[in-house]
DNA sequence: TTCAGGTCCGAAAACGTTTGCGTGTTGAAA
DNA sequence: TTTCAACACGCAAACGTTTTCGGACCTGAA
């Protein structure tokens, strides 16, 4: 077992200072062609990697970025993840990542525990807790301390950084527009409970979409789950009295159950109903008829997102504080869930 | 923007020295109660958090373990990964993550991007190219290095550490045992190439299953897939010709894409074919029918490996160095997709 | 008055870097 | 022979901690 090569070590080996060993593996003109050759090729034939901590005190930065979220084990965040990865590293950034778990004071301890020299800035998606409780000093603070925070997907005016989001509203509109267009006239939604602001806007893209189009809105056609574990028997027995052609849920998994239900019923997707979902999963593509969904690309988040913080990083400090927010578009996907 | 407070920072403000104000928040006995009060009382007020890069620098460990994995839009691996987080979290420790995409530089640069003081250890699973390629000297290196490593899921014999597997050839033989219990005649497999590990374990399993129920092990009935990306066409032609009664598929997406094929050609699952899965996903718990599987228990997995790295970490240093490699119970889970 | 012993605190080294500046040596010009 | 630039290199500070060691001061007893 072989330990961490040092400029300490390399200089004593060599028989010269530490700063002629660190300014020649720099190729300073300060040091001599000959020695700088010599600490080179020891440097090479012993593999010689600075150590990053001792840099990230020196430097006071870290080159990395801290993203947290509130639960890994879900597409969309992974999709995220792997935007964030991707433009990080391009950028010589290391990602490090930290669940949540939905609760608020796993969100603060993180946050806190990265702030404290281990990360140059934030990615991060709100707890669901947090946004219950509505309570964000601990962004604030960090943000105080000169920390770039990004925050995506579920934001909040509250807390004043950059923002990835996506349309939902307009996203929500694209599906039922589809719907209408290949001819459905009765359609139903299955959504959230409104304090979850996905379902919120969602919801409203849909009734938008109908009063647009000059669809009646009917209360009755709208349904609101509030326990996800139980979502699969409501949806059963809200469809089980609704004659809707056309279905939009507000995620895949909705859409799964609804798409079940209805066939337990006698009644065929798509022929019979149509059916349209949200978020772009492994689930929409495989599953059978596959599914018709309105794509959020968390790819493109990720990458805005980093892009976003990177360029906070990297600024000059003499230029001016500004938020922007950017939204990615949403994009609809066709496949066999829905008429043509 | 009010930049972070240091020891030297509070010091000058008390008008003390910076070993006092360190030992005074230390509570050490050698400092006066009343300095002791006056010193932690202004660190309270201020929010004082000590820096963690230069604990690391000083303490030479970063309290950080990394983990390396080919993909992380995958199931599997967001489970590991959350079962990793868990525990390290538990004993207060970080965990950076970072993609190989499965790509053997990438694997090689990561790694040596982190080993150099970023992370105390890693906990990985081995990019495809790297397997093909058989070259593990960066691992080697990493570990002759001092730093504890712990391979999951794709692990090699080459490399000397810690490893956490699952018993494919044992899992494989769960599911085909399944198959015959319950009244399959004819048992094709789907499996992968044989240089990716699983792919070959799991043939192995099928066969052995086979041979100790006495039934013929036909060729004609492996399937192995060489470009995932045209999986769906080879399942298609593969079972058009094959008249099984019974199917194991090494992963979740060909069990998928098999029924999808059958129901094509006219056949029911599980009434006339019988079909399982490995890895319990999304993709299992949803589908119509639902999958029976092999579940691989990835949370259970990444606890084991960050259980075997942080004791690696923690242990004494004069305890003898030994390796052990843990395996996870697969165990099979009954849903629609076989008979009962 | 001296000194042992106790209490409270500060100086300094160390972790591994980078970098501004000082210093010694060389050679050539004066 | 003296002087001075150019060159090559080393010293030391700095980043923010922790920790060992020793110093200063005070008390009380000899």
């Amino acid at each position: 077992m072989r330990p961490k090569l040092t400029l300490k070590q390399i200089a004593r080996e060599l028989d010269v200072s530490i700063s002629t060993v660190s300014k020649a593996l720099k190729d300073s003109p300060e040091i001599g062609e000959e020695t700088k050759q010599k600490i080179k090729a020891f440097a090479k034939l012993y593999n010689y990697k600075p150590n990053n901590i001792a840099l990230s005190l020196k430097n006071r930065k870290t080159k990395t970025i801290g993203i947290i979220i509130p639960e890994i084990v879900h597409y969309f965040f992974t999709t995220v993840i792997s935007g964030v990865e991707q433009v990080a590293n391009e950028k010589g950034y290391n990602v490090i990542v930290c669940l949540s778990n939905n609760s608020f004071d796993r969100e603060v301890l993180n946050l806190d525990l990265l702030a404290n020299g281990s990360t140059d800035g934030f990615i991060l998606s709100l707890a669901k807790e947090t946004m219950q409780k509505e309570d964000y000093h601990h962004l604030t603070e960090v943000i105080n301390q000169g920390m770039p925070v990004v925050l995506f997907d579920r934001v909040v005016d509250e807390v004043h950084c950059d923002k990835v989001i996506i349309d939902d509203i307009i996203g929500a509109k694209k599906a039922v527009e589809h719907l209408i267009e290949t001819g459905c006239k009765k359609i139903g939604i299955i959504s959230t409970v409104d304090y979850v602001s996905v379902g919120k806007l969602r919801t409203r893209g849909y009734i938008e979409a109908l009063e647009e189009n000059n669809y009646p809105v009917d209360e009755d056609l709208i349904l609101k789950i509030e326990d996800m574990g139980n979502s699969e028997k409501e949806i059963g027995e809200f469809l089980k009295t609704r004659d809707v052609d056309g279905l939009f849920a507000v995620n895949e998994q909705f859409a799964v159950s609804a798409i079940g239900a209805l066939r337990r019923q006698g009644r065929n997707v798509p022929e019979d109903v149509s059916v349209i979902g949200f978020t772009d999963g492994e689930l929409s593509k495989s599953f059978i008829p596959s599914l018709t969904t309105v794509s959020q690309h968390g790819n493109r988040m990720g990458a805005e997102a980093a892009h976003l913080l990177i360029d906070k990083l990297e600024r000059k400090p003499d230029e001016v504080e500004s938020y922007k927010t950017v939204i990615v578009e949403t994009s609809l996907v066709r496949r066999e869930s829905t008429k043509n």
